[in-house]
DNA sequence: TGGCAGGGTGCTACAGTATAGCATTGCAAT
DNA sequence: ATTGCAATGCTATACTGTAGCACCCTGCCA
């Protein structure tokens, strides 16, 4: 694996270094989109590890911050666990179903709850930066059985 | 402190014993209701052996899951942290804006964002049954200075 | 009034989650 | 080549939460 930036985000402001999407982080990006549930960071540290690498924890939280300030993934913070983003670079309000007995995190992105959580803040006077919303509950699927 | 209970709630069923808020539980209640700001589990753990006592973590968490499933209580799942209830008794969605700068929790209770929370799962088919709402952000005091 | 069926607590140990701190390497622009 | 920052390696440690089992307390009922 070359460690070749990919994207190249922001790109160099002032002057030096660029922030760069790595192998490492990719890798980690790869084994959370792999996942069909979301994954904890220790899940994801033994896949990286799985094949003879000696990554410690601190590695992955690192790649897991990257990858989530640039929207590639998202924390579930009833979890503490990561999942892909469904609409990456889509501008979106993160909103989470997720389903207590089969562990599915569907992300969903409605305008109308978004609303309703601005309006109201803004009654409030508070400025949000980041609006967590996650839905505990049964799926279609699991609801019937 | 006499482990008498105080409201004995659900009121032994069939037969035997009650469930109760005893003088342990209720002293967790006092220390988390006595903070301004949401504590952490070891927060209180400190608190309540502030005075020689000499209890583990695990009485702490279960005088917690006691208070929360008895509304008494909200965790908040962003911060790993718990607070009162403002409105105890009252059938509400706890629904919080948390600042990142003093770490006060607002508690609201938005019906807007209940029904556009309960709306959206429906068209989904998702069965609601813990709608975790945690806006991060600046409360007004905070966004000033 | 003695026994039973719970609930509740104490206690020890451990599992799971996350970060601090510092040395080292890699990359790109002078 | 040197410099300046980004990124990683690595060790240790802090923080958060649970398992499992013994014991006690309370109310009910025989």
């Amino acid at each position: 694996m070359t460690p070749t930036a990919a994207h190249s985000p922001p790109a160099p402001p002032g002057g030096r270094a660029a922030i760069r999407l790595t192998a490492g982080r990719r890798r980690v990006l790869e084994i959370v989109r792999e996942s069909a549930a979301p994954m904890g960071a220790y899940d994801i540290l033994s896949r990286l590890n799985a094949a003879g690498g000696r990554h410690a924890p601190s590695a992955v939280y690192r790649a897991l911050d990257f990858l989530v300030a640039r929207g590639l993934l998202h924390r579930l913070e009833s979890l503490n666990a990561w999942v892909a983003c469904r609409i990456p670079g889509e501008s979106h309000s993160a909103q989470f179903l997720l389903c207590r007995r089969c562990g599915a995190a569907d992300e969903i992105d409605s305008r109308r709850i978004a609303a309703a959580i601005r309006e109201r803040a803004r009654s409030a006077g508070f400025a949000v930066e980041s609006p967590v919303v996650e839905v505990a509950g049964l799926c279609p699927n699991c609801r019937d059985g």
